[in-house]
RNA sequence: GGAAGCUUAGCUCAGUUGGGAGAGCGCUUCCUUCACACGGAAGAGGUCAGGGGUUCGAGCCCCCUAGCAUCCACCA
């Protein structure tokens, strides 16, 4: 051991230097074809800014499972990667120009497109660092980018395939549209909030007549695209006005009254104007009847020519000057409040305008129809949880078709060009050769587009490359919640209609990290945690523990900066740990076969704690039940290890028999050695620098040894029953100290009773560890005590009973009350345990093991309550 | 309106086919013993939201109620 751990945990330390020379030495290479393939590809971030926590928590997930899947022998891919993030990064890019007073215009498309790319490369720069920071081991010659040329390439594919098979369409639609960056928007991208409006009641005086109907609206400026009135047939109140025609107050243009089942009686007056160009509703009524669909909106959210003087007013200012007018007309009845959802811009958070426009749509029902045949079949998608399959299918039936055009510059162009001449509608990877007489479409396609192809098209989809034969299906998808519609929804059904294979076999859903309030992260609020703050603060490692085993799947967590220390300290505790045993193997240590049958009982002990420990870990991260994983790791690094393991081996390490101790060794070494693996996907960092101290070798990886395997030493049913018996002992004793207010370390004298010849030497065997940690000077054994004996007395169970010999300072009253509450307690056992087994349908039923767990446990209560009783019956 | 959650110790949360209520932090008492005081030892603290049901047995399964938060849909 010629390095030496320093006493005290020092993340910055152990962490600087180790990502560039795992990258130096490969350590994240995949392609080993010796062994089967496993791949996780990154979601990718947007290349708009930092990474947040919540990518942290993503990618944590993602490096946990490929760090174990390659210590469990497999070829493990992750694959990383950024996304263009079309909306998003050119919002950001706009607004920095917006600094300087200039606008996309201002510079054409392909000056500012340039200036995106500058950005983009800025960021790509940032998130690298920052996955550097995470200790991410990706394979960085996979690395791809959603507009570089291969993943174009199978946008293009897929475009002009589904636009063949007629599942991707042109069409004028009432889509959402965001003024303020002036392009639509598909309906996730749209949130619906509560929002405290008004509502209008305006006359519509019936043509040459005084007489009028009332009619409601929110949005008063939409009256100058208003076709009709519509009223239901059903409705009482205006029979006889459907066929009439009634004065629109905006503009005084005559609005025939038509009758449609569409119209709710019961709300507001029951008589509904009707703009086909700005509701989606109306829209579908215009088309019923044939109506003409006026719009009265510009693109920046103005009114247009139809107007008059309301012209280039911004829709707002027309609304409440329209209404000032109308009231002076004598024509507002009055105005309500009215709470309604409104739905706001992703992004922009404008009021999304509801707007008639040509745009690209997906027709989305035969490709959700696959995707939901496919998951009632055995191959289907695996959830976890499995809840959120519903969530999937819940939205994926009914589902609307997606409008994937944007009015943007940043992201894949739509690969169609039109005839200037004609019209006519080319679709190709290429341009027409007579490219002079045609219009390429100046739109972009929405970012989620290409997103939805990534798990394949990263692979060299549409090309059959070897990877994606070797790789493809991925094995795991990993995510948060709030993009199950945006992106998983999405990959299941491209997947599904290109490869005919499913994009993942499993879908691990996160949930979301919030401040230590419960509130979401957010700018406005300015409660976000930035991941690399605390990794400078407190370490990856600790962050990665904390994010990975604490949180269920698929709920929320609340970050809290005590958490995180407390994961500071576990990692602290196990590097004191790592510490002893470095210091207790000595420089020259080599470590030499463990002997099992030769082992001492702690030796034996410890293994079999460590078998079962890596058997449950084994068993739940299959299950990706990480919690789990971790309250395993945890109660037996700190509990068995640290807290009984390493004491009571000081008895081992520190005593004549240098065969014992060169055994001990070799068994810290053996289990350090465990423990630095099975903590390696959570704390890549630490449990390098432990692993190559105590290999005492930097130029060897812990990435490329091997998982532990439960069992190696030591069987299943490898009885720890001793070692047992003198912790229970050793516990007793301390209670019995506190609770008589003595020190812990003052010198008592013991006797330990047992009848069993076995169980008598199992003490006599282990009568050092004893005597260290309960301060024992005076150890003796016997067969039977003399019940008469002065003493305070225990029965540790197990067939074993203690006495601590008092000769005559005893307080007999306060002795009998200990006992009489100690048989109370029994009792209260003896009943519980009692009434199981003389339950015959528990006996029936229950599994054989449980009932004989229940016998033997019976027949140990009776033994110390029959122990105690004769002792308690002495005294009186 | 529909769906899927959550409610367990003072706080934050675990609790995996139903079989003796757990952790971290906080709190009380004691201990600077040669890995660790970012520690050790011993403790206190819970009618598992409420009510009903199934079962020999329910924190866990079923039904109802209340509170909290989420997603989807939506009427001008």
């Amino acid at each position: 051991m010629s390095k030496e751990l320093a006493t005290k945990y020092d993340h910055l330390a152990v962490e600087n230097g180790k990502y560039q020379k795992w990258l130096d030495h490969g350590c994240f290479k995949s392609g080993d074809k010796s062994k089967p393939g496993y791949c996780i590809v990154i979601p990718p971030p947007n290349v708009t800014g930092k990474l947040h926590i919540g990518h942290t928590t993503d990618e944590s997930l993602q490096d946990m499972l490929t760090r174990y899947k390659r210590l469990k022998g497999f070829d493990a891919l992750y694959l990383p990667g950024m996304d263009h993030a079309g909306i998003a990064t050119q919002a950001k890019v706009e607004a920095r120009l917006r600094e300087k007073g200039i606008s996309r215009y201002d510079l054409g498309r392909e000056k500012f497109l340039e200036q995106v790319w500058a950005w983009k490369d800025e960021y790509a720069d940032t998130i690298h660092q920052q996955w550097a920071k995470e200790g991410l081991c990706l394979d960085y010659s996979k690395e791809r980018f959603t507009l570089d040329e291969g993943l174009s390439d199978a946008v293009k594919e897929v475009f002009i395939t589904l636009y063949n098979k007629g599942l991707i369409y042109r069409g004028k639609r009432i889509i959402n549209w965001d003024p303020v960056q002036r392009t639509a928007l598909s309906n996730i991208e749209v949130i619906y909030e509560e929002t405290e409006s008004k509502m209008y009641y305006f006359k519509y005086v019936f043509e040459g007549s005084k007489d009028f109907l009332t009619v409601a609206t929110t949005r008063p400026e939409t009256m100058f695209g208003d076709v009709c009135v519509v009223v239901n047939p059903k409705d009482k109140r205006y029979k006889s006005a459907v066929g009439k025609k009634v004065i629109n107050p905006a503009n005084g243009d005559l609005l025939p009254i038509i009758a449609d089942e569409y119209v709710d009686i019961e709300f507001g007056t029951g008589a509904m104007k009707c703009t086909p160009a700005h509701d989606p509703n109306d829209f579908a009524i215009s088309e019923k009847y044939h109506l003409e669909k006026p719009i009265c909106m510009n693109p920046d959210g103005t009114m247009n020519e139809i107007c008059g003087k309301y012209k280039g007013m911004d829709r707002m200012v027309c609304r409440n000057t329209l209404v000032d007018d109308i009231d002076k007309a004598g024509l507002l009845i009055k105005i309500e409040k009215h709470i309604n959802q409104v739905g706001y811009s992703e992004r922009s958070h404008a009021i999304v305008e509801p707007y008639l426009s040509d745009q690209w749509f997906v027709k989305m029902e035969p490709l959700a129809k696959q995707a939901l045949d496919f998951q009632q079949t055995a191959d289907k998608i695996k959830f976890y949880p499995d809840r959120f399959e519903k969530i999937f299918t819940n939205w994926m039936t009914g589902i609307e078709d997606w409008c994937i055009s944007r009015q943007l510059w940043w992201g894949h162009r739509i690969p169609a060009w039109y005839h200037k001449d004609t019209g006519e509608i080319h679709v190709g990877k290429e341009a027409p050769k007579d490219i002079e007489n045609w219009d390429q479409d100046p739109d972009v396609l929405d970012t989620w587009f290409s997103s939805a192809l990534w798990p394949f098209s990263t692979l060299g989809w549409p090309a059959k490359t070897e990877d994606l034969e070797r790789y493809f299906p991925t094995d795991v998808l990993v995510t948060g919640y709030d993009i199950i519609f945006f992106w998983v929804a999405r990959m299941i059904f491209q997947s599904l209609e290109f490869t005919k294979q499913k994009p993942f076999k499993d879908c691990l859903i996160h949930g979301l990290i919030r401040d230590s309030e419960g509130r979401k992260m957010s700018k406005s609020l300015g409660n976000g945690i930035d991941p690399m703050e605390v990794i400078d603060q407190y370490g990856a490692d600790a962050l990665r523990w904390f994010l990975t085993a604490s949180a269920s799947p698929g709920l929320d967590m609340r970050y809290s900066e005590e958490k995180i220390q407390a994961a500071w300290n576990f990692i602290n505790k196990i590097w004191n740990a790592s510490r002893f045993v470095m210091l207790n193997l000595g420089d020259d240590f080599k470590p030499t076969e463990i002997k099992y049958n030769e082992l001492t009982d702690v030796d034996k002990w410890i293994i079999a704690r460590l078998n079962k420990t890596i058997e449950s870990v084994d068993e739940n991260m299959d299950k990706y039940e990480f919690v789990v994983v971790g309250t395993y790791l945890y109660n037996f690094i700190w509990d068995d290890f640290c807290s009984w393991y390493i004491e009571l081996a000081k008895v081992n390490l520190s005593g004549a028999d240098f065969k014992v101790k060169k055994q001990t060794q070799n068994v810290l070494y053996y289990v350090l050695d465990s423990i630095t693996k099975l903590i390696h996907p959570f704390m890549p960092f630490v449990s390098e620098e432990i692993y190559q101290t105590l290999h005492n070798n930097d130029q060897i990886f812990i990435i490329n040894d091997k998982w532990p395997k439960a069992y190696e030493y030591g069987a299943k049913d490898d009885s720890s029953q001793s070692i047992e018996m003198i912790i229970e002992t050793i516990k007793r004793i301390r209670n019995y100290k506190s609770e008589n207010k003595m020190l812990p370390n003052a010198k008592i004298a013991i006797k330990m009773v047992s009848k069993s010849l076995q169980r008598k030497e199992a003490i006599k065997r282990n009568a050092a560890y004893l005597k260290r940690f309960g301060f024992v000077d005076d150890l003796s054994i016997d067969d039977i005590l003399d019940k008469s004996e002065d003493g305070a007395f225990f029965s540790v169970g197990n067939g074993i009973d203690m006495l601590i010999p008092l000769k005559g300072n005893i307080d007999t009253k306060v002795e009998k009350e200990r006992l009489k509450l100690e048989l109370l307690r029994l009792e209260a056992e003896l009943k519980r345990s009692n009434a199981i087994l003389n339950n015959k349908a528990f006996v029936a039923k229950a599994p054989a093991a449980k009932v004989e767990q229940e016998k033997a446990k019976l027949a140990d209560y009776n033994s110390q309550y029959k122990s105690i009783k004769e002792k308690l019956d002495l005294l009186k």
